[in-house]
DNA sequence: CTGTTAGCGCATTCAA
DNA sequence: TTGAATGCGCTAACAG
């Protein structure tokens, strides 16, 4: 009796051995059948693949990656859920791996580089095809592990630094100097603030950066700053522009480092009876749909973001090895005229 | 040279008996602390542990869940990314998952039963803990093997049902029925509804049917209906209720079947000069922030999404056994007034 | 086009 | 408290 195999655990889940004797073939033709790879007689195939939805064999991964060393996984790891804008990548990257067997196993670093290696370490115990973050800014033992490891390697959102192996996005430092630029041509001069507190939104920092930029070269600078606790509702925006206008009555625009932010800036101009635009500007960052659909529609940076994560998916796929030398796209943005800045 | 362990394809990356070979100790003895099982003795631990870090060893889970026929894995198949509930479900799972070892692969059904079914069965392929879906109604395949396998169920978001094992949410009957309740109980009297075709919204239709059940109870009925093409943006909900007034002036009422499409609806009434609330009266689905930082509140009904997701995720954690009995848990809703309505 | 052999890295079972 | 033997289910590398 050394019928083992099969005999205990997995309790009728049938084998690859299993369909394999039905089928009246070798184990490895059926596998070959599954994976669709190397040259199978159609008559076999067809045989095999009878045998297997009689039994509704699944094949099992675990014991598939473990034997090639390789898995169909690929790693996703997001700062946050609570913004549209990562489940908008997300939604990306689901577009080009759907269909191609790969599947994404979902880390939230919440904007926290330890926490990303963490997650990052505790992913790759399962040997995934690829490795997706946000960003150019890990710990070093992350970056080690990213630079050594069998997977390739896309870095999303920002491409102002030097990528792993891919990073897809767009400049921020460019946006925000952009957005300084659009508005000094329209006339705005007293420049104010409203941000968040998020230290770890590099995204957000490097726009900043930028408008001061602008500013600067216009010989200008900001006027008025103030930031709120944590990452900025639409509340948070607009309580924060009551107390920045409160303190800096004279403002005549305010830029916003997401559009949430500046809508919730908007809702206290109505409130207040502001008027937008000849008054005070209100500038915001994203291009969320429901900005576009305000009877003003918000003056703001089109970010690409399901654009970025299915282009990076894409890429990643194009091949299995590491790609021999570092790749940038950058996606770039359109700033929309809206009718608040 | 029967040196073959680990010679070749994996390159370098050290494995169990590399780690016991410089601690000193079995292949068994290290793996059971690795994962806190069984007695150890705190020098060996230690020793261990040592011999990890000075190694960088990361456990390959493929093969841990091969020889064991159990993965840490929790398989997520949402809806959709594109509306906010679900991402928020999404966080709700991951704040209840984060530091328990479990993570999540994800898949997104695009409300479709059968791709549904297609991704849940490739997922099966990986020996999950636990699944997570929306809804109650699945395929025939589908729900047969969530009867069959050798994992915890949870079905989110509706409870108007028969679970397969446990199910997290509310009564979307009763919403709409209670949504009914209350604004009759308003005065409104001439009702239309601005809605969308997702045939597959289950949920959607049950708040449809639950409302339409509270205005024949009160002799009334729905005076004009529309629906748009897809699932209903704001842009879309702004275009319809334009559409819906133009084929009945005389509604003071309109119910939408999400936030969004709402919040389109109060745009439209701003746009057009339609006094809300008095004139007109708007209500939505969801509590969304962002309805409620606007100038008029959304009056809506609150879905508690991420303690949908958390509660789902907690209670599926709770044991590695599949529950003896079902399992519902009403999260409830809460009727938010707002402004609008 | 198909099959044989030999593991992949770990956890279970039993023994000490 | 620790260890030895064995196999989980599949695929790489060859051979035929």
């Amino acid at each position: 009796m050394t019928r083992k195999r099969n005999a205990n655990r997995n309790a009728g889940a049938p084998t690859l051995a299993d369909v394999a004797r039905l089928a009246g073939m070798s184990e490895i033709t059926v596998s070959r059948v599954v994976r669709n790879q190397g040259p199978i007689a159609d008559a076999t195939r067809t045989r095999v693949l009878a045998a297997i939805s009689q039994l509704g064999y699944i094949p099992n991964r675990a014991a598939g990656s473990l034997a090639s060393a390789a898995s169909t996984l690929m790693t996703v790891l997001l700062p946050s859920l609570s913004n549209i804008v990562f489940p908008d990548v997300l939604r990306g990257i689901h577009t080009a791996i759907t269909e191609t067997g790969f599947q994404s196993v979902i880390g939230v670093t919440d904007y926290d580089p330890l926490i990303e290696e963490r997650i990052l370490l505790s992913f790759l115990a399962w040997q995934p095809a690829a490795v997706i973050l946000a960003g150019l800014h890990h710990t070093p033992t992350a970056r080690k592990h990213l630079e050594q490891g069998r997977f390739r390697v896309a870095e999303l959102m920002d491409i102002d630094g030097d990528p792993v192996d891919i990073a897809v996005g767009m400049s921020h430092r460019q946006a925000g100097y952009e957005t300084g630029r659009h508005l000094i041509e329209r006339g705005y001069r007293r420049f104010g603030y409203a941000g968040h507190m998020l230290i770890s939104d590099d995204r957000a920092k490097a726009r900043y950066q930028g408008l001061c930029e602008a500013l600067r070269e216009a010989g200008l600078s900001l006027v008025g700053e103030m930031r709120v606790p944590g990452g900025g509702s639409t509340i948070a925006g607009r309580e924060l522009l009551e107390k920045l206008l409160a303190a800096h009555p004279d403002l005549d625009v305010v830029i916003f480092p997401n559009d949430d932010m500046a809508m919730g800036g908007i809702f206290y101009c109505i409130h207040a009876g502001i008027v937008i635009k000849e008054r005070l500007g209100i500038f915001g960052f994203n291009g969320l749909d429901i900005g576009q659909a305000m009877p003003l529609p918000l003056s703001t940076i089109l970010s690409k973001r399901f654009l970025i994560g299915k282009t990076a998916a894409e890429k990643l796929l194009e091949s299995r090895e590491r790609p021999p030398e570092k790749t940038i796209i950058n996606t770039g943005f359109d700033i929309i005229e809206g009718a608040t800045a």
